[in-house]
DNA sequence: AACAGGACCAACCGCAAGAGC
DNA sequence: GGCTCTTGCGGTTGGTCCTGT
């Protein structure tokens, strides 16, 4: 397949960096910061454009880059937030001190999909994403049942929480397969336990303070799971941003 | 040993948002 | 408000490595 260049300027080079490239680069940024990416290159000497420079940069040669392989801990995390922020790589990428939006991005098509879609084959059921238009929806089949017990609401919830519980045995099968240091070991107990209860308190308080969740979270505290409670507090949060 | 197919990952592209004029 | 430029983001590609036959 062919592609337009991304810079119509001929004569820049492209494809992988050479060591010589990335020491001129990181030695220019690190006496003269990066400033304008675009003009960066003829300033440095370097045959690329400004784009490829600061990619380079961002995603490979930034002093806090944490490089090797992810942590069991880390893939948990990206796991958690790509559950609740969808495809934001860049947002998930904030909470992942050292690692690059790009990096969790192949981590992610390479190993996390296929971990989480083969979870959701077992147990067809429908994947939990916490998005804005769920919350919403969640949100008004609550509030227009809260006094019957609708099967369409509850079913959605119930099937949600069982989808997510269900993601640590994935994990830990998995990980059987993947990696096998992690073979005996198990996230379980990272994880909040959620029943319906759970659900039905995780939707409807998006409607008021972050101060009414503190019975939902002090269930997190009274259990000494602070993990749980961080990650959905961070939950509520993103989820507060994206209903302003 | 040779080949094919899959997995991995660095790098690319197009697009959108923001800033400055 | 409209234009240009720059930057950042997410999707995708293609080269390389790995694994199975």
């Amino acid at each position: 397949m062919v592609r337009a260049p991304c810079c119509e300027k001929m004569g820049l080079k492209k494809g992988p960096w050479t060591r010589e490239e990335d020491q001129i680069l990181i030695a220019y940024i690190q006496s003269f910061g990066h400033g304008n990416w675009r003009a960066l290159p003829k300033k440095a000497g370097l045959l690329r454009c400004g784009k490829s420079c600061r990619l380079r940069w961002t995603n490979y040669l930034r002093p806090d880059i944490k490089r090797g392989n992810f942590s069991k801990e880390e893939e948990e995390t990206i796991i958690k937030l790509h559950e609740a922020l969808g495809n934001r790589w860049s947002a998930i990428a904030a909470k992942l001190p050292g690692r690059t939006d790009n990096e969790i991005k192949n981590v992610w098509h390479t190993h996390l999909k296929k971990r989480v879609n083969s979870n959701d084959q077992m147990v067809k059921q429908p994947k939990r994403k916490i998005t804005r238009a769920k919350i919403i929806i969640s949100k008004k089949e609550t509030a227009s049942n809260s006094s019957s017990s609708s099967p369409s609401s509850s079913s959605s919830i119930v099937s949600s929480s069982r989808s997510y519980s269900d993601l640590s045995t994935s994990v830990i099968t998995e990980d059987n397969k993947i990696n096998g240091q992690w073979l005996n070991s198990s996230i379980d107990h990272q994880l909040p336990e959620i029943d319906e209860s759970f659900w039905s308190e995780v939707v409807m308080p998006m409607d008021v303070s972050l101060d009414d969740h503190q019975p939902f979270l002090q269930s997190f505290t009274s259990s000494d799971d602070h993990e749980g409670m961080d990650f959905w507090l961070r939950v509520f949060l993103e989820a507060e941003e994206l209903q302003e």
